[in-house]
DNA sequence: TTGGTTCTGTACTTTATGGTACAGAATCAG
DNA sequence: CTGATTCTGTACCATAAAGTACAGAACCAA
């Protein structure tokens, strides 16, 4: 061992995802991450490999933690379309002010590798499908609780909100609109209702 | 009047269309721009303009023909719910194939532009209002024939509708799977049983 | 035919990009 | 203290990009 880090590589990390985050990962240049993350270029070459690879990286760091907030928000002691509302609401209270209109890395992501980089894509249907799953434990939680019929298909649900929640953030951008996205909101709950 | 053009303009914004639909704006240089179109940088830049007037103008022609595509579908003689299955069908179809794997171009600007280009995301917010109206008008169709329950708010249902259709199709990028897909589908089509 | 005008193709310029080379600084083991 | 080793910053390279200049071809009017 010899000279240690003069910096933290999660931190780093952190930065670089909130960048790919926002700005996509072609729109983020070398330049850009160094100056977000405060390294020089041998730096991140020596800590994260290459571009694309800081941005596999930053996937999976995106993955855990979306996942965790997801589960956090609907593991809570209330009913499920009580929950599944605040979650829903606290991604609109994000889009209209900003911060949100980013989107899901995930999510965008898939709108930007679709065709071009096999290996993103599989990570990105890794992460979709996590989140998939628990939604789903969710809903079978409050199916056992009574309170989704006891012959509705929770996974079909589970499907059903990953890609409702992908397009009203989606469309938030483009129409960062509270009204429009409260009836998108209130239409998608009724779902629950059966 | 002196020398005429040797291409078609129209065919030309075609191609340029269908690349940008397929590849994204970043992504397709102007060289894959002169491939598709035949056309030379010279030419391209006396009939369009720059390569962001292109891609607005790719974006009006797209509206123009998703919105009657859209139309079309829901102005059968048939019932709306039986005309929504077979239009989101027809997407699944196309996701799973290939083609529709590209997703939808506005929905793929959205994606790309939020940030970075006002201008283009208004012409993407106008085009998804556009396609929502369709939709709304469709459904005013249908609940005064009693498809749907005369309280029913249209526009909600529009606006539902126009999101998840964009989670759909964003969703089918990662995980072009049938069942998945199909899954969403049925969810979503309870939606006008009330 | 001829002259003015518009179109087309090639070659170019400029700029920005991702990635690398390398010299020197900082550290720890012995 | 010393030297091997790892880290950091700068300078650089090659490439690709968007956009432009310009010469010459094609056309129409007279």
């Amino acid at each position: 061992m010899a000279r240690p880090r003069e910096f933290d590589p999660d931190t780093a990390l952190e930065r670089a995802m909130q960048l790919f985050w926002s700005k996509g990962f072609e729109a983020t240049s070398l330049d850009d991450l160094c100056d977000a993350t405060g390294l020089s270029r041998s730096s991140l070459y020596a800590a994260f490999g290459d571009k694309r690879t800081l941005l596999l990286q930053s996937l999976e760091r995106y993955e855990a933690r979306i996942d965790s907030f997801v589960g956090g928000s609907l593991d809570r002691p209330v009913p499920i379309r009580e929950a599944m509302d605040a979650f829903i609401d606290d991604l609109i209270d994000r889009i209209v002010a900003g911060p949100g209109r980013r989107g899901c890395f995930l999510g965008n992501c898939a709108a930007e590798f679709a065709r071009s980089d096999r290996e993103a894509v599989a990570k990105v249907r890794h992460g979709l499908e996590r989140i998939e799953a628990t939604f789903a434990a969710a809903f079978e939680r409050a199916q056992a609780r009574g309170e989704i019929a006891a012959d509705a298909d929770t996974i079909a649900l589970a499907r059903f909100f990953l890609a409702a929640i992908q397009g009203l953030r989606l469309v938030g951008k483009a129409n960062p609109d509270r009204r429009a996205l409260e009836d998108v909101k209130r239409v998608m709950l009724t779902c629950l209702d059966r």
